[in-house]
DNA sequence: AATGAATGAGCCTTCATTCAT
DNA sequence: GATGAATGAAGGCTCATTCAT
């Protein structure tokens, strides 16, 4: 997936690099169609998993930067799965192998709920809910990118950097 | 491509959708990746010409605003070149069909220099640099999305919330 | 014909070496097929002038040797001519052509005559008479050919070699 | 192949002949142009066994009648065969399926070794060393297409002929 | 008479899926 | 359960041929 992008996946490529026969993959999973949904929700949910294991339930901004710096920590080490899980969310796959929209995001439910309660409690800016995480997660993914890149010296500009601008635009 | 994502794009496809047999199709591109190129580049090109009609000389914080300004009324007509855009940079395909990566972001050129020169005056924040796109463009887009979806309602949360947001965010 | 063989060869390629457009080609001819056949036809027809010109009614071995010698130089000015007949000769184009075998071997009619004529003058080898023509013709190809692919130095070997083992195969 | 020529050949007919569906074709076969080469280098393989399991080692004379007959009775069970190989020596597919010219007449290269040790002890005409195959094997074919067309009583004119006349023009 | 865009049959090839072993 | 040969639909592409201009 990584390499050549999701359309190259192949079922006979997954059977080989699963040491497996072609047949076999039949007998865990119905479809070609079911391995990738498979494939994306145990991306998702363990995204999700190292999202939800952070305690939220301090002060919101303080609980966003312990949010940020989860997804972060996740990231450096798991980035081609953020990446796969985007292309997914950013591709007609979604609707092709009969996931649900709601069903994607739930990743961030954590992320939506912080924000709903940062609203409330008027620490976070109010109005633009849908587009907050745009400010807290795409952020990051660029930052671990560029840094992966070689385009930015993470020396020079510590991810520290980007939780500041992230929380200057979304604290009141 | 909007409906079925990139990939499943078929020729025999694009020449019905075109009312032409498939033969004729290669009597305008020698290839389906020229097709698939043709048809990035263009909407990129249009992007970028609207990007770029803007006069961006002024006081950066004005100009950045003018700038989304003008991001988001293409948009407003034009959402779903966004996306493939944005699904393009995203998946393997720009390898593929041998984009260059420079080539590929060249219609952010004007809102990379902005950013630089924001950056020189002092006025945006310094160090995340190959960042702070991520504050400017990418919001947007989710904003338009989400009025798409009838998920975020324009009328209580017009644009110029999410403008404030960024602004703040990369102001210093 | 000559560098990718005949089975390569198109008609928009015709069209276009012709600097004419495809559709004019139909002005002239009602086939692709009719193209190939007049192609073949008319360099047979040179081939066959060429030799036809000799006169042969003298004595049949001294003939054999100057008709020999026509072929040669024939050969030497038009040797792709020579193999593109061969080519065709023994794929199954002739068959598809509509072109009998006995139209196909006409250029040799006049061997054909002499070989007989040496037959019964009681000068030639008799009996293995379709045969004949494999030592009188061949060779000189063969000649030809290892001259041209440099195997074969025409200043050590000259022609004369072959009409001299081609007369003693042929000759009682 | 032998029917409308190798040209005409097309993975659908191969399979269908083979009883096979399309798909089949390519669990055995890499390429469209493998087929043609596996089937040459086959065909090739088996003429070159036949004619190696002669012993020349003996008088050349005596030797090149033997071989000669060797051929012949092979042509006599396998003429499509070496028609085949004909077609593809003289059409611009051996370039095309990446086959050099040395492996392509391999088969010949007891014939060339007989020729050359005949030129060493003098006995065959010395000189036009290559193009004497012309008169040792085309002959062979020519003789054998003739009767197979009925345009040749082989009981009027046996083989031995051939070799006579082959044998005449070859020895000094 | 010339043009060349348009056509569509047919080619080679890939790949998800099945099923006898 | 596992295997992998077999299947055949579907895709990209070529090219002889037609026909409105």
């Amino acid at each position: 997936m990584m390499e050549q992008g999701i359309a190259a996946v192949t079922l006979s490529k997954i059977a080989k690099s699963a040491d497996v026969s072609s047949g076999t993959v039949y007998t865990y999973f119905s479809d070609k169609d079911d391995i990738l949904r498979e494939a994306y929700l145990d991306r998702k949910a363990k995204l999700a998993e190292a999202i939800n294991a952070v305690d939220l339930s301090g002060n919101p901004k303080l609980a966003l930067e312990i949010l940020m710096d989860a997804i972060y920590h996740y990231g450096k080490n798991h980035l081609d799965d953020m990446l796969i899980i985007r292309e997914f969310n950013q591709s007609a796959l979604l609707k092709q192998l009969n996931i649900s929209l709601d069903e994607s995001y739930s990743e961030f439910e954590s992320l939506n709920q912080l924000t709903n309660r940062g609203i409330e409690e008027g620490v976070f800016v109010a109005g633009a809910y849908p587009v907050i995480m745009s400010y807290a997660y795409t952020p990051i993914l660029e930052y671990l990118i560029a840094v992966r890149n070689n385009v930015l010296d993470p020396k020079k500009v510590p991810f520290d950097k980007v939780k500041e601008i992230s929380l200057r635009a979304i604290t009141k």
